[in-house]
RNA sequence: CGAUCGACGGGACCUGC
């Protein structure tokens, strides 16, 4: 059943759920183990109802679920949104111990959260005894997630007077935070953090910081972390897009753009859609039909959503017969 | 000696009617 377990758990990572069904149907005794094993393979995949059957069939056969079975068991819960299945979850948990290990704890932080219980997330995890870097992570992101950044920034603070040490991913949400509530003097601490910390020379981070700036409308030091990139990819150049978008800075946009194409840079959707979308405000074509070669280089005309905000391009800036050529060569019209 | 937690990890999603 070790082996069986071993087995089931390979071929529900592979994604062949079949077959991982298949030994696990040809075992006689089961264990909590095993069974954990095809429910958490089931949710990796994406088969939350079937997740949920096998559970409710294992503690019908008699089973007895154990840690890890909860845990899995809560994630199917939060992704199907099933928020009175995780309820009864949670009732189980509180009848069998007193004591919520952490990890399902933060599963079931995880649940109320993609159920939209904040509340309730929230109370789980105040009364964990030890939470854990994830635990903290699990609810900022619940918060932020939902809209409520500044709450997510308190949490943070409170993170920061515990001994534990945010890592990459509550930077990545905190940042976020920060754009999206526009206080730009707690990111800049966070940016100072950060760098003090080594962790601003990852490009994820910088992209992320540069969009923070934007977002608090600090132009300079959005630049400034750009320059200082360690490189640039798709997302570094779109997001510098959307800034100058976000300000109505169209010609800027469409200047940034001209850089970019000047050098044989392989370009991505969103900057094509960005692009596009300021030459729309202006109203002008002007580099419009630079834009457009682009755009068939990188054999995007045809593409649906590329296509669409082509040709809208196009209707807008008054050339309908540009348009109706693009709208003819779409692969797919929606 | 088998199974479980924040990871769609950073950018577009208030395009039109």
């Amino acid at each position: 059943v070790i082996i069986a377990s071993a087995i089931v758990n390979m071929y529900a990572k592979c994604g062949n759920l079949q077959e991982a069904c298949r030994v696990f149907n040809n075992l006689q005794d089961r264990d909590a183990a095993l069974w954990s094993s095809l429910i958490a393979g089931c949710t990796e995949l994406r088969q939350d109802d079937l997740a949920l059957d096998l559970f409710q069939r294992m503690l019908f056969e008699g089973t007895k679920p154990n840690d890890f079975t909860f845990s899995c068991t809560l994630k199917a819960c939060g992704n199907a949104g099933v928020l009175e299945q995780g309820r009864i979850i949670h009732d189980m948990l509180l009848r069998r111990d007193f004591t919520l290990d952490v990890i399902v704890g933060n599963s079931l932080i995880h649940m109320y959260a993609k159920c939209g219980a904040l509340n309730e997330a929230y109370q789980v995890f105040d009364r964990l005894t030890v939470p854990s870097v994830i635990s903290w992570g699990t609810i900022i992101d619940a918060f932020n997630d939902y809209g409520y950044g500044l709450t997510a920034l308190e949490i943070f603070d409170k993170l920061e007077q515990t001994d534990l040490m945010p890592d990459q991913c509550h930077l990545f949400t905190v940042i976020k935070a920060c754009g999206s509530t526009e206080d730009l003097s707690k990111g800049r601490q966070i940016h100072a953090n950060a760098s003090r910390r080594g962790l601003s020379s990852d490009v994820a981070i910088g992209n992320t910081l540069v969009g923070m700036y934007l977002k608090c409308r600090s132009m300079e030091e959005a630049q400034s972390v750009f320059d200082g990139l360690p490189y640039w990819n798709c997302v570094s150049w779109s997001t510098m897009l959307t800034g100058y978008i976000q300000q109505h800075q169209w010609a800027m946009a469409l200047n940034f753009f001209g850089t970019l194409q000047e050098e044989d840079l392989k370009l991505d959707k969103v900057i094509f859609l960005k692009v596009l979308e300021a030459c729309s405000n202006l109203g002008t074509v002007g580099q419009g039909k630079l834009i457009h070669d682009k755009i068939v280089r990188h054999c995007l005309e045809a593409d649906t959503v590329i296509g669409s905000a082509l040709l809208d391009t196009y209707c807008k800036c008054g050339y309908l017969h540009e348009a109706y050529q693009v709208f003819g060569r779409l692969a797919c019209k929606d």
